[in-house]
DNA sequence: CGCAGTCTTGAATCTCCTCAAAAGGCGTGG
DNA sequence: CCACGCCTTTTGAGGAGATTCAAGACTGCG
């Protein structure tokens, strides 16, 4: 369940370095390639800007005073995210593979961020439904569908995207975000195997064979896809 | 689970007459008292308005193809819904009591409905970490706090607010709410009642004794509070 | 008074968690 | 190249928390 480090009272006060230096190399507008682990923000620091994220993966947390995580979302190429209001940042965001970050500057769309934000708004009650109603296999098959979609290799044949993605996630990640513990995660991702749904040789490498099972189980009909 | 009707295939293609009666009958800018059990609009179907709840309470919701219900958030006096993107409704909304409803026109105040916006997104945040890592007696705890921000009577005292509010959920609501089941619900509101840290003779009327342990048991450090 | 609905309580069951250990992958260093 | 350690993943056995099933209590209403 304890699957990050938090940073102690101390810590709390002044952020860490991570993240400070981050902010700092970051000016107005500029791109940058951040490597896996990196904590973009801190939940209960002080605000932050808001960032588009050209290519990469990004998870969007919340923690409990136990040290309890929950993965709130989990963001691909395309989505923008920090758009929150109030003096502090909600969540902490960090990264789960070497990202390619953008920070927003003031002037920013507003039609662009108005999208996004309800984008996230669907996003974190569909995943309040899948959170409070779905079983473990069918949490599983929803982010399998999920993450599929909005990682999906753009493949040369136009006709079809490949059904192959690469899960920047671990199990401990899932199990974060699913609500659910590593060894849960791991026995309904091995059964979709067995069952002939899914296959992996690597944990991180996953290819979808039976979408229209997947979907049945998965219940997706709440379950939006940022790509539309 | 299964704990509201859910309409059949005929009634998903023409929304039902409650639904349909009371969006005529509300003009721009109108405000109407409803009575409790309403559905003032329906998930999958075409859009409707955005409304402001003067007074009472309401439900948004999702339901899953066999009937489980998520209720994905709860709205008191002030909030503001029905604001979302799209061709139709992501989510569902119900009155749980006589509610005094204004409907919104197109140029209402943007900030202000970008505030509610983020409001709704913090809240669901929040009710994910509730739903994914919380156990049923936090959980149960974390709701009669947020209720009771939402719903305290306010007193002629100005000192403080009154610790007794009316609990618009029945114990199948907050069941839905909460993903749990009616009886764990009522387990954990009466463990709570034992234990002295609430009270309530009638099912509905419910008053905070010890705030200070319910919080402690909720965590309700990630929990915002419309009122702020 | 009796009925219907909600709420409460108990007992049995089940899903998922906890604990434990083994298997697999990957980088380091001898 | 292989041994070693570290980490993630997988798998099994047992246990705990929540659900399911069932029955009784309370409330409002005709």
């Amino acid at each position: 369940m304890l699957n990050i480090v938090m940073p102690d009272e101390a810590a709390r006060i002044v952020p860490p370095d991570i993240s400070n230096s981050f902010a700092r190399n970051l000016r107005s507008n500029q791109s940058k390639i951040v490597p896996p682990g990196t904590t973009i923000y801190f939940e209960g620091f002080r605000r932050s800007p808001g960032y588009r994220l050209i290519d990469g993966c990004v998870a969007i947390s919340q923690v409990l005073r136990d040290g309890r995580r929950q993965i709130v979302d989990v963001l691909g190429p395309g989505r923008l995210f920090g758009l929150s209001q109030g003096d502090s940042n909600p969540c902490s965001a960090e990264t789960l593979t070497y990202t390619h970050l953008e920070q927003l500057d003031e002037d920013l769309d507003h039609n662009e961020a108005e999208r996004a934000l309800h984008l996230m708004l669907r996003r974190a009650q569909a995943h309040a439904t899948l959170l409070g109603r779905k079983t473990a296999l069918e949490k599983v098959a929803s982010a399998v569908l999920d993450l599929a979609c909005q990682f999906a290799r753009t493949s040369k044949s136009p006709k079809r995207k490949r059904l192959t993605f690469t899960l920047y996630l671990t199990r401990a990640d899932l199990a974060d975000w699913l609500g659910l513990t590593v060894e849960t995660v791991s026995r309904c991702l091995n059964q979709l195997k067995r069952s002939g749904l899914i296959d992996f040789r690597h944990p991180e490498i996953v290819t979808i064979v039976d979408k229209g099972a997947l979907m049945e189980i998965a219940d997706a009909s709440a379950n939006p896809c940022p790509a539309e």
